[in-house]
DNA sequence: GCCGAGAGTTGACATTTATCAAGTGAATGC
DNA sequence: GCATTCACTTGATAAATGTCAACTCTCGGC
């Protein structure tokens, strides 16, 4: 179902390099849909129908195991999530929830793995993107089990600012509760490393960050691009 | 340069596809190497120039930073290794180093993306490797955040004993102080750890494992396809 | 303007995990 | 045979992190 998203989902990297009749037919076979705040649109083992494209909104990754649950990463706009399911056909590893209201493209795994096998051009976008995908995983995997909570806060505002433009005041883009389970801790304990942080020139009102001291904060953080560089 | 493990790797699933003619030009372009134990194959941080097969022997994949290291993962024969970042032709995230003495191939990375480029199902091969292994990642992640140390430990075990074939009786395959880097624990706790599962029917003699109560350890371990079957 | 809901914070405390130091035990080499 | 080395273990202690409960603050609805 053509929509007015088709030029930027166009753009996306992943699609960019295809044939038109490719990219046509799977935007053929797709919908869009509009969901509220809080929706659960995937549950983890679950067989992967559709390879999602975010198209507004945002959408936590998350997952279970004996009643605790971990966010693995958040989905903005505009970019796909749930690549790998979809192309081996297996069933997800992580459940996806809408924290806003959201307009998501669903096309049918089906029609990807096809068109996969037909166009040359769109099979070395899905490489790159798996591998890269692969290679952000395996850097928040060292991150975890290298750093201390403490330096995996400090390096994920390093970062947070980057993203906002370096400027020394920039805005979490994200509940703090939310950042906590993806650094992998609880609301209380970042909390406590917020502050842990003031020693080294960063001030928090809200979700606002003001970082004084860029070099003492960088001298304690240590920011690596084998870990931090997206 | 032809070698009589071709066969073998011929049978890999990510070269079992492919054109006959492609794999004999990857195989040509490719040499195999003997190294003794202990030898750092691969820097972190270094460009990726070869594909790595390894044919016999072991060799650990680990990442440091700050002068902390960790075992992210152990490989075994047949199979290769840094394949995201030959694809990506992108820096090493991980390490290498031999633990036994080892045979290895070597596949300029140059010339696995020419291949690449020209072979649909070699393509195909690459992405559902890729997709594998990411999903082995977040399987992982999810493992080091949602469960406790014992917990680890003990479904490490499950899939040790299922990989041994089944038997209540097993051995260790690595290192105890290996299997404490890749669970994200101390040799230390992990010893502590063994202690621990003794009431769920556990018990340790060097590398050997018994397992004396099935149904007790895997009530207590609570495995789960999503995060522990590979 | 008041109220309620929920995110965020704080303090006290428990648990988990790491660190340091000392010891055991088995394999290796001279 | 004995010393050496190194993985592993153990105990004491410290540090990091989680849990629970109470509290603050803000925001939106009425």
């Amino acid at each position: 179902m053509p929509d007015s998203y088709s030029q930027d989902i166009r753009d996306l990297h992943l699609f960019s390099e295809m044939e038109d009749q490719h990219f046509q037919s799977l935007i053929r076979a797709a919908y869009v849909q509009n969901f509220p705040p809080q929706i659960e649109l995937i549950t983890e083992g679950d067989p992967s129908d559709f390879l999602h494209v975010l198209l507004t909104g945002s959408v936590d990754l998350f997952s279970s195991w004996n009643d605790r649950e971990t966010s693995m990463a958040t989905v903005r706009p505009i970019s796909t999530f749930i690549l790998a399911a979809t192309v081996r056909d297996a069933p997800y590893l992580m459940s996806a929830r809408t924290i806003e209201k959201s307009r998501i493209m669903l096309i049918p795994s089906q029609n990807v793995r096809e068109v996969f096998d037909q166009d040359g051009q769109f099979a070395r976008a899905i490489v790159d993107e798996l591998a890269q995908c692969y290679r952000g995983v395996i850097k928040n995997t060292k991150d975890l089990k290298l750093r201390t909570s403490l330096e995996r806060l400090a390096n994920y505002l390093l970062r947070q600012q980057a993203r906002c433009g370096g400027a020394p005041v920039f805005t979490l883009d994200t509940e703090k509760r939310r950042v906590a389970s993806v650094l992998g801790m609880t609301s209380e304990n970042l909390s406590r490393a917020f502050k842990g942080l003031r020693p080294y020139g960063v001030c928090v009102t809200g979700r606002q960050i003001t970082i004084t001291n860029q070099q003492d904060l960088e001298g304690f953080a240590k920011p690596n691009p084998l870990i931090d560089q997206r």
